[in-house]
DNA sequence: AATGAATGAGAGTTCATTCAT
DNA sequence: TATGAATGAACTCTCATTCAT
C-alpha cells in the first residue's frame, strides 16, 4: 500500500511540482547527482523534505525527469532554429549554433544529460539514440540529394554529436565564452566540415 | 592530518598499492565512482579494507591517480602510434585510431577519465587541457608547413577531440564492435575530415 | 554543509532533543567523551543513530552544550543560594556548599565540565574564565567595602575556584559522602579561609 | 604465546624506549590522550610502528608510565625545594611555589596528569592519594607542634591540592606568565592562607 | 497536499594491535 | 631489536525514504 508519486491534481501540486523540477535542475546540475541531497533540492525549493514523496518515486526518478525535459528542449529548439535553413548543410550549422546556446543558457540542464551516462544509461543512451537516429535520416537523406558526398551517416552523426557536445561543454557551459565566440566556433568547425583539411 | 598515504617501502608494499590500483579501476570503471565501495575495491584486490588507506587517503584519491595513469597511457600510446607517420593528417589518423584501441582495450580506465568531469573536474580538465595544448601545437604547425588548411587550431582541438571521446565510446568501449569496424570507422571519419562534406 | 542541526518545530521534536541532551549527559558523564559512542547515547535515549544528527551536528556539539548547561546551572543556582546572603564571606561560604551539591546532584553533568578541558578547551576556558570574572568583582568588591582584607582578587578567584573544584569532585561527586560531610567541608575550609592557618 | 613488553636489555633498546616515552609525552601531552595516535608517538620518536609495542603493552600503558614518572617527579622536586624549610609554613609555601614550577616547566607531564582522571582513573587516584596522605600527615604534624590552628588536616590537603592544581592549570601551564608572576601568585595565596580573609 | 520527524542501512575512515621478515 | 605491512573492529556521519499528523 505504499504511496506512490502522483501526478498532481491541483493548481498548487503542479506549481510544487514544477518548483522541484527547477530545485532539482538547479542542485544536482551545480553540485552533481550524487553530491545533490533530496533535502537540498527541497530547501532549494522551498519546501519539506517529505513533499518530495509525492511527486517524485526516487531521486533518480526526478533525474531521469530531466534528462527527459532536456531531449524535450533540444528537440524542440533544434527544430525550431532548422525549421528555414535554405539547405542541408546550413541546417547543421544552424543546429550546432542553437545547441551551444542550448549549452549557455541551460548549463545545469546539459550538465545533468552528460552525468546521465553514470546515473542513469538508460536515458542517456535513448537521448543520444534519438538524436543519431534523426541526424543519421538527415544526412542520409543529404547524400540521397547530392547535398553532401557520399559516406556512412550513422557514423558522421556521432562524430558530429561529439564534436557538438564537447564544444558545448568547452564554449557554451563556460562563462568565459561570448555569443560572438560561439558564432566563431560555428565558424571554424563548419569551414573545417564543409570544405575539409586538405590545403 | 595524523597519517597519510605512504609511498610502499618493500616489494610487497608496491605489489599491494599496485593490485589496488588495478582492482579500482574494475570496479570504479565498472560501476560508477558512487557505486562503488571501498569494501567493493578491496574485496577485488583480496586484501583488508584497512590496508586501503595505507596506500591511498580517500576514493578520490585512488581516483585521481586512475586519471594520471591514464594520461600517460594515452600519451605514450598516442606518441608510439603516431612515431613513423610520413606526414600530419596521417598523424591524426593514426592517433584516432590508437585512441579507439585504447577505449577498446581499457574500457574501464576510459570510463574513469569520463566520470572524471562529476567526480574531480580538476583533474578532468587537466587530462584533456594537456592534450588540447599538444593537439593545437600539432595542428598550428601543420598549418604553417601547408599541410592542412588554415584555421584556429584551438577550436579545431576541441572539435577533434570531442570527436574521437565520443566515438570511442560508441566503437570503443562496446563489445558489439570489432577492430574493423573501428578501422571503418576511421575511415569514414578522416574521409569527411580530409575532404569536408561538399560534394 | 549540506545539512545542519535543526531547532524542533514541534512538541516531539523538543522531547527527542532534551531525551538526546539527558542520554548523552548520562553516557558522556559516565563513560568519558572517548568511550561514549553515539550508538550508546541514541540507545539510552530509546531512537534511532540517525536521528542525533537531526538536533546536533557532532558529538563535539552535543558535549559543547552540555558545558553550557551547566555553566547555566551553575549560575542559576549560585546566584539562588547567595541571595540572601547577609555579607560577602557568607555568600561565598553559601556558594561552595551550593557548588558542592551540584557536584553531588549532577555528578555526570560535573565529570562533563571537568573532562572539557580536554575534549573542548575552549569551553572550558569560557566556562571558568565566567566564573572567575563574576568571582573577581565580588572579591574586589568586598576589599573596597572593608569585608575581606586587600588581597589580588584575580589570584584569589583561581585559588578559590580550584579548591571547590576539587573539593566538589571528592566530597560532591563521590557517594561515600553525604551532605553532611558537605557541611563540615565547608566549615573546615572557610574556617581555614577566614582566620588563616596562622595559630 | 603472544609477546609482551619488555624491559630493554641493550643499550639500545633503553635508548629506544626512553625515545618513546619523552615522544608520548610530547604527543599526549599536546593532543590529548584521544587524538594522539601511536603511529603519532612513533613517529616523533623517529622509529618503526611496531617498535612500540615491543616495550610497551598498549597505549594506556605509556600513560600509566607517563603518571607514574610525574609522581616520581613532583615528589622529587617538592621535596628538594622544601628540605632546608626553616618552618611547616614556609615549606607549603616553597612547596606550592615548586610545584608551579613543575606544571611550566613540563606542562606535557603535567597535562598528562590532569588528563589521566579520564583516561586512567586508577593511576589519578593513586597521583593525588598519594599526595594528600603525605600532606595530610605534614598538616596533622604542623597542628600537633603548634605551628598552624587545629582544623581537620585530610580536608585542608584537598582544599590545598585543588588551589595548587588550578593555579598550576592557570599561571604554570600558560606562556603568558613568567616566573615573576608565579612569585606574586605564591605571595597572594600565601597571605590569604595564613592570615585569612577577615580584615 | 504538506510537513517535519524518524529511520536505519551503509559508507568512508581511523587506528590500536599483530605479524612476517 | 627493528621494521613496515596488514588487519579488522569500531565509529562517526549521511541520506534516501517512510510515517504520523
Amino acid at each position: 500500500m505504499t504511496q506512490t508519486a502522483r501526478r498532481p491534481r491541483t493548481r498548487r501540486g503542479q506549481e510544487t511540482r514544477a518548483a522541484l523540477l527547477r530545485a532539482a535542475e538547479e542542485v544536482i546540475g551545480a553540485k552533481g547527482f550524487a553530491a545533490a541531497a533530496i533535502a537540498d533540492i527541497t530547501r532549494a525549493a522551498g519546501i519539506a523534505q517529505g513533499t518530495f514523496y509525492i511527486y517524485f518515486d526516487s531521486k533518480e526518478h526526478v533525474f531521469r525527469e530531466l534528462v527527459l525535459e532536456m531531449g524535450r528542449l533540444t528537440r524542440k529548439t533544434l527544430s525550431d532554429a532548422v525549421a528555414h535553413a535554405p539547405d542541408r548543410l546550413t541546417a547543421e550549422r544552424l543546429g550546432l549554433r542553437a545547441f551551444l546556446e542550448i549549452a549557455a543558457t541551460r548549463p545545469t540542464l546539459y550538465n545533468v544529460v552528460m552525468e546521465a551516462r553514470f546515473v542513469d544509461p538508460g536515458s542517456y543512451d535513448a537521448y543520444f539514440q534519438a538524436f543519431s537516429k534523426n541526424y543519421t535520416r538527415n544526412l542520409s537523406a543529404a547524400v540521397a540529394e547530392g547535398t553532401i558526398r557520399p559516406g556512412d551517416a550513422a557514423i558522421r552523426s556521432w562524430a558530429l554529436m561529439g564534436m557538438a557536445v564537447t564544444l558545448g561543454e568547452r564554449y557554451g557551459l563556460s562563462r568565459a565564452h561570448t555569443d560572438a565566440d560561439r558564432d566563431r566556433v560555428v565558424d571554424e568547425v563548419f569551414d573545417m566540415l564543409e570544405r575539409g583539411l586538405r590545403p
